[in-house]
DNA sequence: GAGCACTGC
């Protein structure tokens, strides 16, 4: 191994962070257990004292800053400030303690250890929000967790979250688009706000950037004069992560292909490492499919050498019980290797696993906003990307880090953060939430990290031509208020809206929650003939929408059955979910008094409907074309009609799409056949070049 | 006849 590994100079986990501004504390994970503690080492770095975790934090809360940046790697001691927050009586008189994740796990997942941390039940003093789940109880719940998406949500009802006294924000490094959008927020609530407590919790690398975000210049020279006013310097706690050492160790010279460099890296680490699981970042499905294999085939070859290994593939695309594999207690005299895509950075954590192979490469989408595309490229990650990988090492024991790149590389090459998702996004759906939000100068908007000029007057120009936005770029009545209620995509909110003009809103809410998933259908590798076979005895010739209707009807009427699904190659989990999303459309709708109808056996309606909300996607079969090929209204782009659309190799002459994938061409997924008049029907402005010049009010 | 990193409301 000596031959191709470098031992690495870097620590994968950052201590501390410099400050030359004064009002940074640190907290030692050794610090003592009562009482402020001191870290020799960190003061004669910083000449500043070390709290104890929980007095620190009750320190700045009571006492100095408004914002908190909590900088920490992995250390899981965000659970406890919740806790040191309510007995400090932060949650008292009716005011709420609300704690974000990004994700719906990990909400659920947090607040459980609250909950018995503290010795209640969860869903009373300690409960949780996520979508189609509300375990809280009004005026009993003082700490409540939910997804930052959900209190986006209710600042459309509440926009300064006046129920809450404190917000604290966790996986803030993450830079999901929501978190963004609530970082940008939570800053504009503060001014009104000034007794409301913030607490950001993001990895270290990042919480530099975070302080600078919240430390508004301005007001804090205004309040200078006065003493009594909240100190706006965001306070910055580092904590030290509870994770073990992992010693990192990067190629000696760049090499080829990292798929062979990780394949051979699994060898020679089950060759000469003790027992331990390994852990494999690669980049997507066909990767990963590939490494299993060729692991296995040398697993035969050399019996000696590589027997005894268990190889296991780990990305959403798996069916739920192949997933649950990778969580199976390894059998004696086995060593696990699970080869993942991402989702084993964030999403998902293995126990046992001692040994990270990181291939410095995922798979990212990119937006163009000039094709309005978007693409998913191989990528190179970024350091923060790469520690978090080779955390994930050192959750049992010491471990080791294989980085399949030079450390050359990843000092002078790699960027430190990933670029956010804002980003490199297409920015309908957010545009429209703060224009709910009442925020009407969107591109002077204060965002963590801007985005493109052209995606935010891309995204103005969509809403404007769905009728969502009139020409002062202001929400329309109702339908640009109904639009951003609704929890969808906004291209499927007015196809739903539609439909009640149309007279068919029981059929389009079942075609707009299948269109909200991923895919309704399994991946059937190796059994494509019986696959194909399965999806014909639902195909319908106005294609993919009407498709997935007889689909939902043949489920409702197995009685939801789970052997239905797995006979007909369908993906029983998101069945279930569809069922839940067209029961929550359903009561949206109701709400807007509009009364659920069906059109029956008469398609054109919903297909009027449909071509309502995706007029823009329309193509047109390229004249005397051989291959299929189609051109978009829009921008005569090159498209073609997926392979697993039921009309590949219909071909019929207009087609609506409700997504591209792009990879050697740019496939229309979702494809439905239309009349063009349809078109001019449902956009005539759109199809007449008679729009305004769009850049004017903004 | 080809392919889907990952979340979320």
């Amino acid at each position: 191994m000596s031959k191709f590994w470098k031992p690495g100079t870097e620590r994968p986990r950052s201590s501390l962070i410099d400050d030359e501004e004064g009002g940074v504390l640190f907290v030692s994970a050794s610090a003592s257990s009562s009482g402020f503690g001191y870290s020799t080492l960190e003061r004669q770095r910083q000449r500043l004292p070390v709290f104890k975790y929980r007095t620190a934090i009750l320190y700045l809360v009571e006492n100095h800053a408004t914002t908190i940046i909590v900088g920490e790697t992995g250390s899981g001691k965000t659970t406890q400030i919740p806790q040191f927050l309510k007995e400090a009586g932060w949650a008292e008189g009716g005011r709420i303690i609300a704690c974000t994740q990004p994700r719906r796990l990990a909400v659920q997942s947090v607040s459980a250890r609250v909950a018995e941390e503290m010795g209640v039940k969860l869903g009373e003093e300690v409960g949780y929000t996520i979508r189609f789940e509300d375990v809280t109880n009004p005026g009993v719940t003082m700490i409540k967790f939910l997804t930052d998406g959900v209190l986006l949500r209710e600042m459309m009802d509440d926009p300064l979250l006046t129920k809450y006294s404190v917000i604290m924000v966790d996986e803030a490094h993450e830079r999901s688009i929501s978190t963004d959008i609530l970082l940008g927020l939570l800053k504009k609530i503060q001014r009104r706000r000034p007794e409301l407590r913030l607490i950001i919790s993001s990895a270290t690398i990042e919480a530099r950037s975070m302080s600078n975000f919240f430390h508004d210049r301005k007001r804090n020279q205004g309040d200078a004069a006065n003493d009594s006013a909240p100190n706006t310097v965001p306070a910055i706690l580092s904590v030290e992560g509870k994770g073990f050492t992992v010693e990192i160790y990067y190629l000696e010279e760049p090499c080829s292909s990292y798929l062979q460099a990780a394949v051979d890296t699994v060898l020679s680490i089950h060759d000469k490492e003790p027992v331990g699981d390994i852990l494999v970042f690669l980049t997507g499905q066909d990767d990963i499919d590939a490494a299993v294999q060729l692991i296995n085939e040398n697993a035969q070859d050399h019996r000696s050498h590589s027997s005894g290994l268990l190889v296991l593939p780990l990305y959403s695309g798996l069916s739920r019980s192949d997933q649950d594999l990778i969580f199976a207690p390894t059998p004696k005299g086995k060593r696990k290797v699970v080869i993942s895509t991402n989702i084993a950075e964030t999403s998902l954590t293995l126990d046992g696993v001692v040994y990270v192979v990181d291939s410095g490469f995922s798979k990212q989408r990119f937006y163009n906003p000039i094709t309005d595309i978007e693409n998913l490229v191989v990528a190179p990650i970024s350091k923060a990307s790469a520690r978090q990988r080779a955390g994930r090492a050192g959750r049992v024991r010491p471990g080791k880090c294989f980085r399949l790149y030079t450390e050359e590389y990843f000092m002078k090459e790699m960027s430190a953060e990933a670029i956010p998702e804002m980003q490199r996004s297409n920015l309908v759906g957010s545009v429209i939430q703060l224009k709910s939000l009442g925020i009407d100068n969107i591109l002077g908007f204060d965002w963590p990290a801007s985005p493109p000029p052209e995606s935010m007057v891309r995204a103005l120009e969509v809403l404007y031509s769905l009728g969502v936005l009139d020409e002062d770029a202001k929400l329309t009545s109702p339908t640009g208020f109904q639009v951003a209620e609704i929890p969808l995509d906004p291209m499927i909110s007015k196809m739903i809206l539609s439909a009640n003009t149309y007279e068919c809103t029981e059929e389009i809410i079942i075609i707009a929650a299948v269109l909200s998933m991923q895919s309704i259908w399994v991946s059937a590798r190796g059994v494509q003939k019986e696959f194909d076979e399965a999806k014909l005895r639902f195909a319908a010739a106005e294609g993919d929408h009407v498709t997935y209707l007889n689909v939902y009807k043949g489920f409702i009427q197995s009685g939801k059955s789970s052997q239905w699904c797995y006979k007909n190659y369908i993906n029983y989990h998101a069945m279930k979910k569809v069922v839940d999303i067209r029961e929550q459309l359903s009561k949206l709708l109701k709400r807007f008094g509009m009364s659920l109808k069906s059109c029956e056996r008469d398609t054109q309606k919903l297909r009027k409907a449909i071509v309502a909300g995706f007029f823009a996607n329309s193509c047109h079969l390229e004249a005397y074309s051989q291959n299929g090929m189609y051109k978009t209204i829009r921008h005569s782009q090159e498209v073609f009609i997926h392979p697993s659309s039921v009309l590949f190799r219909v071909n019929p002459k207009w087609v609506i799409y409700h997504s591209l994938v792009s990879t050697d061409k740019h496939y229309m997924r979702n494809v439905m056949a239309i009349d063009p008049d349809w078109l001019i029907e449902a956009a005539p402005h759109f199809y007449q070049h008679k729009r305004p010049n769009l850049s004017a009010p903004f």
